[in-house]
DNA sequence: ACCTCCTGCGAGAGCGCTCTCACCTGCGCC
DNA sequence: GGCGCAGGTGAGAGCGCTCTCGCAGGAGGT
């Protein structure tokens, strides 16, 4: 647990290169107007001495900070029991890093933390933020809002009516669910099952939604609430082999639903995918790869997700480097919604 | 996407509340020093106009940055596949969340991000950092102490040899492991078998070392190396049900190790536990409970190493508020091992 | 009553940087 | 040959804060 040591300033640097301190700020932010003999000495003094800019000092005036904080709401455990956040969070961590942004990570735990993120994103120590808000009545989103804290929104929050100026990446939830229950409809079941997820959560309705598309009038009676859990998804089950013995396929809101499923779906004897086709959604690896049988499921690029957050955050900020090659003509940035595949394995 | 305002400063407070900045600042800051009527103007002030300090200004002065870079070295993504990663980060987080010091993470991808990260640690943007090394030929770690930055680790550093001023948080790989396979033994179990983790890291060293401890003159041919992936677990379960189809148990390094090993067991017709008990280790919860039967491993309080992770730093930094009680006798942080339990489920 | 001492507050310097502006070249041009 | 006009460079202010002083003014001692 070493000291941190006096580190030279730019004034250092000046008088080491026999220059300005202006000079060697145009050096070390680009070295446009300057000429070529003093660019050279100036960076030689800056490696010798091994110069970095005080970055407090810098964002003291240029109100810049090039940090972008990620608030993760968090009010259940479930969130962190799976892969998904770490994905994106390594998307994310990408981009940023390709563009000198930092990474600040601002995890809630209950209301009570609300009042510190939100002053936090007011107080003005990042220039921007990424919201992960998974549930309708989160108010954490609007406290952010309120902040004036440029932001973009880690799957479709709850209150955007589509056409206010919130800015998400959502993959597409009812695409996916209408490709799983279309496969299982080609695969030619006819009585097929949904188990939903906690459907106070965006993800959960689209893909109800997506499942209804696809199955116009179903009977009520084949759709199960469950709430993203392996034991909702158990519950869920029993219920839907209780009402409707005669199913033979379940589309579950997610892996870890599937797996659920498929115990009880084993406990009763059904085989899978023989008598009952199982499909889930997210294909969580170390879920999807290691249910028996094998899961067909619908992937998502969660990592992509992050990544793209992340950029059109930074393209709102203008903080991408021009010679990125985005399409010229780039307004305000738009939601995205990002594709999804089926992943088929065994279970369907 | 809106833009940020225009914020109150000092100067503006101070004006309001008709005193000097440097009374606000002093109340701002703890408040000794100045009167009550003062104050109570002060914050009053403070309150109408919304003033938050500006971060930048202060650590301009102060040195200080109340910011704590966790870095993440991830060479591979199974890192990330597990929930290990995002626990020790609530930890973490909860714990400098509660002394008001932000969380900077540090993702790394590959060796080309090691001198980014140098570079960030050694320009003194943040206190301290709190790195996960896991491999033991990590350049990182050096890396970082050369930055002289405080530094907690999490995991034992491979070139640790207990003695330099490094300090680690680790989980008692050693004794977990003792614990598990002495279980076994309790269970009448002869024919011992382990399925190491990957070698390159310090946790399936100390798990194998555990091993050993109990399994003194363990026939060679009981060892099988895997790579904590269930892949590397089917590979070494067949490996050992070849070279000794008398095993009757099996200590695999971690859950999903022993998830594989289960798979293979099953198509060898083993029957778990009565034929072959198995073991875990780390009670990943969504693979432990999910596993067919669900798997006796060993438990480790992943939130409480990063929460003690944090803590650690902190104390380090002496940034840790005196009301908290600590042993007043604390000299320099030093390593700590937190304790495992043994989680009886089905498969021993 | 005087002096000392302490406490509470304000003045002001300065943290390390950026950025505006003025200056100073050297060039082409009339 | 003088003038204008670049473009390159330096001087200096100032970002918002902390912290050291120094100076009041009241309490306490003699």
């Amino acid at each position: 647990m070493t000291e941190t040591v006096q580190r030279p300033t730019l004034e250092a640097v000046a008088a080491r290169a026999g220059v300005s301190r202006a000079t060697v700020s145009r050096v070390v932010n680009g070295g446009d107007g300057v000429r070529e003999p003093l660019v050279e000495r100036v960076r030689r003094a800056v490696e010798e001495l091994g110069y970095v800019p005080n970055q407090a000092a810098r964002s003291l005036v240029t109100k810049r900070h090039d940090a972008i904080a990620v608030v993760v709401a968090e009010p259940e455990t479930r969130v962190f029991a799976d892969p998904f956040f770490a994905l994106q969070l390594r998307g994310i961590s990408k981009e940023l890093t390709a563009h000198d942004n930092q990474l600040v990570l601002l995890l809630t735990e209950g209301r009570d933390d609300h009042a510190r993120v939100g002053r936090y994103l007011a107080g003005g120590h990042v220039d921007g933020a990424l919201v992960f808000s998974l549930h309708l009545d989160d108010p954490l989103p609007g406290l952010i809002q309120r902040a004036g804290v440029p932001t973009v929104f880690g799957g479709r929050p709850g209150w955007s009516d589509g056409t206010s100026g919130v800015v998400y990446v959502d993959s597409d939830n009812r695409g996916g669910a209408r490709e799983a229950v279309r496969h299982l409809v080609g695969l030619g079941r006819t009585r097929i099952a949904h188990i939903t997820g906690a459907l106070d959560q965006t993800s959960a309705v689209d893909r109800l939604d997506g499942f209804r598309d696809v199955m116009a009038d179903v009977d009520p009676r084949l759709i199960a609430e469950g709430d993203f859990t392996p034991a909702g998804g158990e519950r869920a089950m029993r219920e839907l082999l209780d009402r409707c013995p005669g199913l033979d396929a379940v589309f579950a809101a997610n892996d870890l639903t599937a797996a659920g499923a498929l115990r009880v779906l084993r406990e009763h004897g059904r085989r899978v995918p023989e008598d009952v086709a199982v499909v889930g959604f997210d294909d969580m690896l170390p879920v999807a790869e290691q249910t028996d049988p094998p899961l067909t499921t619908v992937r998502q690029d969660i990592e992509e997700m992050g990544r793209l957050m992340a950029r059109l955050l930074l393209r709102g900020l203008d903080r991408l480097h021009p010679d990125e090659g985005h399409d010229p003509a780039v307004g305000a940035p738009a939601s995205v919604v990002t594709p999804t595949t089926l992943v088929r394995r065994a279970s369907a």
